[in-house]
DNA sequence: CAGGATCCGACACGATACTG
DNA sequence: CAGTATCGTGTCGGATCCTG
């Protein structure tokens, strides 16, 4: 891997672009054990909005991350999957994953640190 | 590691909001080898501004991730350099560089095809 | 050189209401 | 239930100018 590969304009951007807003990869590690409905990722997930998931879920299916499914039936299911390419990113999303239970109480140990240093010199 | 651990409003959502913005992690690789002057990040990534990269630094520092040493001298010099916290997270950020070097291709085709079926149901 | 101040556009996200 | 339309808000990122 050479060394530029990480910077402005390279490929390798594609992949930070994916996981560049809140609900990409949690969407898809929600998706990880199966396909799933709409209402289940609600349910799984928490605290996002109809309208959030579906922007999300159109998102992922335009970068070809996942597939949707509709069955014609009253009233309408439909289920979305991780397509093959998709798969691969469970991986490097479970490397975030293992760091965030490794590391997460420094970066709020961090965090409270440099309020209470910011509070300091306001106050 | 649990199911939910990677859901709303868990810790494990600390480690993807630290990559949810463009150049959090393009910075952070760029500060792999060795401490960095501001300029010098500039010219090893290239398309940023100094405004963003300022707030990037100062960002990745309220984070524990970076930490910021400045030199007494004329003119001014200053130079960051990850801390051991964020050396952690190289490792992380490489999986996905190296996933955006096997699959890059796939996604720029699915946005294609996106986009061509887009255009096809336009016309 | 470092980096703050300002103005700005784009977009993600949320809440709500509505259609099939 | 699935999905869209609308509206409001916050923030990131870019461009420019200015200071020490």
């Amino acid at each position: 891997m050479e060394p530029d590969e990480y910077l402005a304009d390279c490929r390798t951007r594609l992949a930070f672009d994916l996981m560049a807003n809140t609900w990409n990869p949690v969407v898809i590690w929600a998706l990880r054990s199966g396909p799933r409905r709409p209402v289940e990722l609600r349910e799984l997930i928490g605290g996002v909005s109809g309208k959030v998931l579906a922007e999300t879920l159109r998102r992922l299916e335009s970068n070809g991350l996942v597939t949707r499914h509709a069955y014609a039936e009253a009233p309408p299911r439909v289920e979305y999957a991780l397509t093959r390419l998709g798969r691969t990113l469970l991986g490097p999303i479970e490397a975030f994953g293992r760091w965030a239970h490794a590391h997460g109480d420094e970066v709020l140990a961090a965090q409270d640190e440099h309020e209470r240093r910011a509070a300091r010199q306001a106050g």
